[in-house]
DNA sequence: GGGGGAAGGACCA
DNA sequence: TTCCTGGTCCTTCCCCC
């Protein structure tokens, strides 16, 4: 109501551009497109798709504008210039222009669709899609009359077509039809490149030298008879599609013309490259019922062009001649070719471009407004040229799964929801092996607006715990960067990227227990990251109760290890049970013998709890206790489950994990022992796995950077649970102006915190960890966190050697820690 | 200041 | 009532040399 005349035939005419019918696609020439964009206008007109859709296009708009202001800038004399560099370099392309090879790209027609009409015979004279109201994944011909296409929703299109049948995608059926016609395609290029279930690229070359010396006999294919043979139980439907594909109206053409005489039971196919994708393509239908187009070209590019040109059921070639070629791309329209979108299509537009000849004129412009990747695959186009070589077998790069729901806006369902995304997403890595070290978290909110936000490990995960530990912490972010408000999502995705290669999954280093088990051989159980846990399980058999420790130890994140349990902590998500597994469990093992890194006493047969708490005996520089306490897992489970009390020296917390509502700020809960929490280079507080940036609301923050808090519940923590700040508190003495030694019990002065912290490395250093130290280099993932986050990097930094700090910075160690936070009581 | 890596957004099929 | 998956490119930012 607010807008003008003016501004509503803008606003109209960027919805249209963006939501409008795309008619580029077989089947819809000829359509009434205002009427179908009227419909389409009506029908999305005020919905928050829309309004996100006009967003977008005005960002296209912006761009086109900034473009046209830097096109009126160019002179003369870089034109010129960009000419030259232009016409140089086509020079060279056409040296090197490649026409010897014979690619094919077969394309099946509207192949869900066909399925569907061929399995349901009734459906094939009615208009019909494959999908749901909310979207089409294909129409079938009939429907495109309509201008119902895939990619419309369901509900769209029924607006359009209120007799359109809406049949739900059965991807079981059309893979197993997909490998059918793969079978086929094997024979004419065993290395084809599929581009999808019904779309795929062969080269063709070398069967067609073959094929030259075939007998005519090895050309010859007999038409499937219902009544005779192996498909004598076929039934009367399947018999009756035989006459004709699904997908075809009575005036299509036949993918095998010479058929429809009297003599239809043989058919001889010639040596040509057309004859032999006739041949393809006529035992595609033979074998499915179901038709194929294909493009015949020198290069992929054109291929994919051709296919398209004679939809349905048919062929196109274009000889390997040079003249051909240019006369063919001269009216091609841009939008056409492959990876020319809408974007790309409407700001060559603004230029004037519209088809490839045009395009070819422009190049110079083109290299000036564009990036060189972009100009350099334009002149490409113009020129007609294309990939020659089918990639083979290329590396898979990510994998991902992501969900679209109706609003979710409890935090508590959207972590579940992450959750089951990541075993999704756990479950396919782990049929393919593959492990990766980026976890992206996607996220869609109601008004269609989509982040991702990411991090990257230090090594690869593959398991649903310890994707969801680093996806769990990007939604948490996202949760609160919008609170009090709820975090309003319509879809959620999770990805893994950053595969690592077959000699990055070998162990590289000893984890801490193995460390620990100082004496004792670790090699091939404890690694130090989860793709070579998961390596050590494949490999040692003996090793099999390391399995879930091992993999669980790595679980713990950012919000496990930065919150103490405050007492108040039920309702939180954080606090579920499978949340803090990893901490429970790790605490119950038990193991042959462990050497504290502190006194260096070898202890026998110890859980994991009581060496805990020996070292925390040790560190608080108290009597050590060399007789080690068997905690039975029930009792301990209970103790840990058991809320800290406010004040109490009672409850012996191993770590605590937990959010506290009634808290805005994180509280990271240290121990020193067994959770593994480390410093980054500021001597911050970060997961042990991980380190990552995000940007929120456009600044950027440091995850792993979580500020120690400023939240009255702190003060509250139990003394047992042994965080730097409980620690502090023990050791500073009553005038706060120096500092115990946990390590030697010397008070320390704390004028330079950087000296003190020196001298509790020097402390640690010493005797054990100094060996360590020696005979483990520091390489990629340190498994010792823990007790660096009391003694800084120095000498043990987890990072490769190209990222340590040349100089051992005081900030990265303890002080900062106390000055920060705690340090008002320093 | 440049190179390289990570993150995030956009485009495309 | 407007999908899912995966690849690529571009920009920005940051760290390191």
């Amino acid at each position: 109501s607010v807008l003008n005349h003016k501004q509503c035939e803008s606003y109209c005419s960027d919805l249209l551009s963006r939501i409008a019918l795309n008619d580029n696609k077989a089947g819809m020439e000829g359509l009434d497109r205002d009427k179908i964009n009227k419909i389409i206008l009506e029908t999305s007109k005020g919905s928050k798709f829309y309004e996100n859709e006009l967003k977008k296009e005005q960002q296209v708009n912006q761009r086109i504008e900034k473009m046209m202001e830097q096109k009126a800038r160019i002179t003369k004399e870089q034109l010129k210039q960009a000419q030259a560099e232009v016409d140089k370099l086509t020079c060279e392309l056409e040296r090197s222009r490649e026409l010897g090879r014979v690619i094919v790209h077969v394309d099946m027609d509207a192949f869900y669709a066909a399925v569907e009409m061929r399995d349901c015979p009734e459906l094939k004279d009615k208009p019909m899609a494959v999908g749901s109201m909310s979207m089409l994944s294909t129409s079938n011909y009939h429907a495109r009359r309509f201008g119902v296409r895939a990619a419309m929703p369901g509900f769209i299109a029924k607006k359009l077509c209120p007799n359109l049948v809406i049949v739900p995608t059965n991807f079981d059926k059309y893979r197993a039809v997909s490998a059918q016609v793969r079978e086929i395609f094997s024979e004419y290029d065993p290395h084809f490149m599929p581009m999808s279930l019904d779309e795929a690229y062969l080269d063709i070359t070398e069967h067609l030298e073959e094929r030259k010396h075939w007998p005519e006999t090895m050309r010859t294919y007999y038409i499937c008879d219902a009544k005779t043979g192996n498909d004598a139980d076929r039934s009367a439907a399947e018999s009756e599609r035989d006459e004709l594909s699904p997908v075809l109206f009575e005036d299509s053409p036949s993918s095998s013309p010479s058929l429809s005489g009297a003599d239809r039971k043989a058919e001889v196919f010639g040596t040509s490259a057309e004859e032999a994708v006739r041949e393809m393509r006529f035992r595609i239908e033979q074998k499915t019922s179901l038709t194929a187009s294909a493009g015949i070209a020198p290069n992929m590019m054109l291929a994919k062009v051709c296919s398209d040109k004679n939809k349905p059921n048919g062929e196109y070639r274009i000889p390997p001649e040079r003249q051909v070629v240019m006369e063919f791309m001269k009216d091609l329209p841009v939008r056409k070719v492959s990876g020319v979108g809408k974007v790309t299509e409407k700001m060559l537009a603004a230029l004037g471009i519209v088809n490839c000849d045009q395009l070819g004129q422009q190049i110079a412009l083109l290299s000036l407004l564009f990036s060189g990747t972009s100009w350099h695959n334009f002149l490409h186009i113009s020129l007609g040229l294309g990939s020659t070589c089918i990639e083979r077998d290329s590396e898979r790069k990510s994998m991902s799964t992501e969900r679209t729901f109706v609003e979710m806006s409890d935090a508590e369902e959207q972590y579940s929801l992450c959750r089951d995304l990541c075993q999704d997403l756990a479950q396919d890595l782990q049929r393919e092996g593959l492990k990766g070290k980026t976890v992206t978290l996607k996220l869609k909110n109601v008004k269609f607006e989509v982040k991702t936000r990411a991090f990257t490990l230090q090594y690869a995960v593959c398991t649903e715990e310890e994707i969801f530990a680093a996806a769990k912490d990007l939604l948490k972010v996202e949760i609160d960067s919008v609170s009090p408000q709820p975090l309003k999502l319509r879809l959620m995705g999770v990805r893994v990227s950053g595969f690592i290669s077959a000699e990055d999954k070998k162990p590289l280093q000893r984890s801490i227990m193995g460390f620990l088990q100082k004496g004792g051989s670790d090699s091939g159980s404890f690694t130090q990251c989860a793709g070579s846990v998961l390596k050590a399980e494949e490999d040692s058999d003996g090793a099999s109760f390391l399995k879930p420790q091992a993999t669980e130890m790595k679980v713990p994140s950012v919000s496990d290890l930065s919150n103490t349990n405050s007492g108040t902590d039920t309702t939180s998500y954080v606090n579920k049970p499978a949340v803090l597994k990893p901490s429970f469990k790790i605490s119950t093992q038990v193991l042959p013998f462990l050497t504290c890194p502190v006194c260096n006493t070898e202890m026998k047969d110890v859980n994991l709890t009581a060496f805990n708490n020996h070292i925390d005996e040790c560190l608080k520089g108290s009597a050590v206790d060399n007789e080690p306490t068997h905690l039975d897992a029930p009792k301990e489970q209970e103790e840990l489950n058991r809320k800290p009390p406010a004040s109490s020296s009672e409850s012996r917390t191993l770590k605590s994990s937990s959010h506290d509502p009634s808290c805005n700020e994180e509280k990271p809960s240290t121990s020193i022992s067994v959770p593994l929490v480390e410093t980054d280079e500021d001597g911050d507080f970060k997961t042990p796995f991980f380190s990552h940036r995000t940007k929120t609301n456009g600044k950027r923050s440091v995850l792993s950077k979580k500020k120690m808090p400023v939240c009255e519940s702190s003060s509250k923590a139990s003394p047992t649970t042994h965080n730097l700040e409980a620690i502090t508190e023990m050791s500073s003495d009553s005038n706060g102006s120096s500092l115990t030694c946990p390590v030697c019990s010397q008070p320390q002065s704390t004028d330079d915190l950087a000296l003190f912290n020196r001298h509790v490395d020097m402390c640690l250093n010493q005797d054990v960890l100094l060996e360590f130290r020696e005979s483990h280099p520091p390489v990629g993932h340190s498994d010792e966190p823990a007790l660096k986050s009391v003694r800084g990097q120095q000498g043990s930094s987890p990072l490769p050697p190209s990222k340590k700090p040349k100089v051992l910075s005081t900030k990265h160690t303890i002080d900062k820690f106390f000055k920060g936070n705690a340090g008002q009581k320093v």
